[in-house]
DNA sequence: GACATTTTTAAACGATTGTTTAAAATGTTT
DNA sequence: AAACATTTTAAACAATCGTTTAAAAATGTC
């Protein structure tokens, strides 16, 4: 087995039980059993537990996040030509990569477990992960609000922002799983659907009055 | 010292340490030591680590809901005496409650970012643990905004709610800790003005077009 | 003040954790 | 084919976990 497949291999089975038991409840023992290698192969591949969750998280944070900044500055191009982006066009900028990410990816729905959990997550190293890659879109977004809406002042912005972030990630940690509150499954409703109505509602929320 | 007192020391310290630590990553052994406790007081008083866990939410939680509940309860009475109600009404009834807890609990901070943890944990007993206290609020919720929102079939309303739910979650984890996103600290804002805000976001969402 | 009950204490339990070790196996290069 | 480098393996490491035990201390009761 090459090297490459058993890193492979342990990343995969890692961000699946990290995705279904979160990263405090999963063992080294678990990963490795569940990737059929040596427990020793962490610590020789990946250097240390910690090591390993970051490599699980950046390995699909990485092209999310570019394909995000992408269309963002795409928009800002756009502006500077005098076409003034929407605000469902920049909300859409964020969404529509994971989206497009939980469509392609047949291993989606446990790596959009983790993506929900991990800036909820209670352990400051897990959250800084997350919010490293995740700032310089939060404020690339902002700016382009500010532009978007210029009546908000930049601290509303902010803190609808927020409100954003938080309903996408409770989104993210709902689908695939299903809802205990309703009881219904969310899984029945299509990525496409479900990105439709938190565009609906986060657009609205956005351009609320003061 | 009482039974009843050693009993609150240790659920106050637990509080603490599972608002600031997360519940996976708090030992008996911090706990007791913080509480000035010996680490048998806590099997001898609870039983298990578990029952520990369930009985710091439920302290809380369980004032909180019950507050929500009447608050809902009037607005389905004055609904039956003919005054509608509002959908920042409905959503007001469940933020205020929380609202009323941190302005005047002091060990607030803690309890609160144990809240928009909650929801978020990937252990299913400690989110079952939760959703089984605000589904009947939940529920109530959703039917009353039913008669606000007419227009909307209920799956709408349950997948808004959803929203609403992960901006409210997402704001209890920021509140008094330091925002990571935009390196502004959250705190200097008041509990009402946050209130105002996730409200002023949220009724416009709930009311957004299909 | 003596007895009975409740609570606290220190110590040890077995289980599990991430990590390390040194040898065996495999792969690569000369 | 021999020499070297890489990777895998089983075993052991020390540390920590929640829980239990049985005796000591504290508290309450008659």
């Amino acid at each position: 087995m090459s090297a490459k497949e058993t890193k492979t291999r342990i990343l995969d089975a890692a961000e699946r039980l990290f995705g279904r038991r979160g990263f405090h409840n999963t063992s080294l023992r678990e990963i490795t059993r569940d990737a059929g290698v040596n427990i020793a192969s962490v610590n020789y591949h990946f250097g240390s537990r910690e090591a390993l969750v970051k490599e699980v998280v950046l390995r699909r944070m990485i092209p999310i996040n570019r394909d995000r900044m992408r269309l963002l500055k795409s928009l800002r191009d756009a502006d500077e030509a005098g076409r003034p982006p929407s605000v469902r066009e920049i909300l859409g900028a964020f969404l529509e990569p994971s989206i497009r990410f939980i469509s392609n990816e047949p291993a989606a729905n446990d790596f959009v477990r983790i993506m929900g959990q991990g800036m909820a997550d209670p352990d400051e190293s897990i959250r800084k992960l997350f919010m490293e890659q995740v700032r310089p879109v939060f404020n690339t977004m902002a700016e382009l609000l500010s532009m978007a809406l210029p009546a908000l002042p930049r601290s509303i912005i902010h803190m609808r922002l927020h409100c954003f972030i938080g309903a996408f990630a409770h989104w993210m940690r709902l689908m695939g799983s299903v809802s205990l509150l309703s009881g219904n499954s969310m899984l029945s409703d299509s990525p496409e659907e479900v990105m439709k109505e938190l565009l609906n509602f986060c657009e609205a929320g956005m351009e609320a009055p003061l």
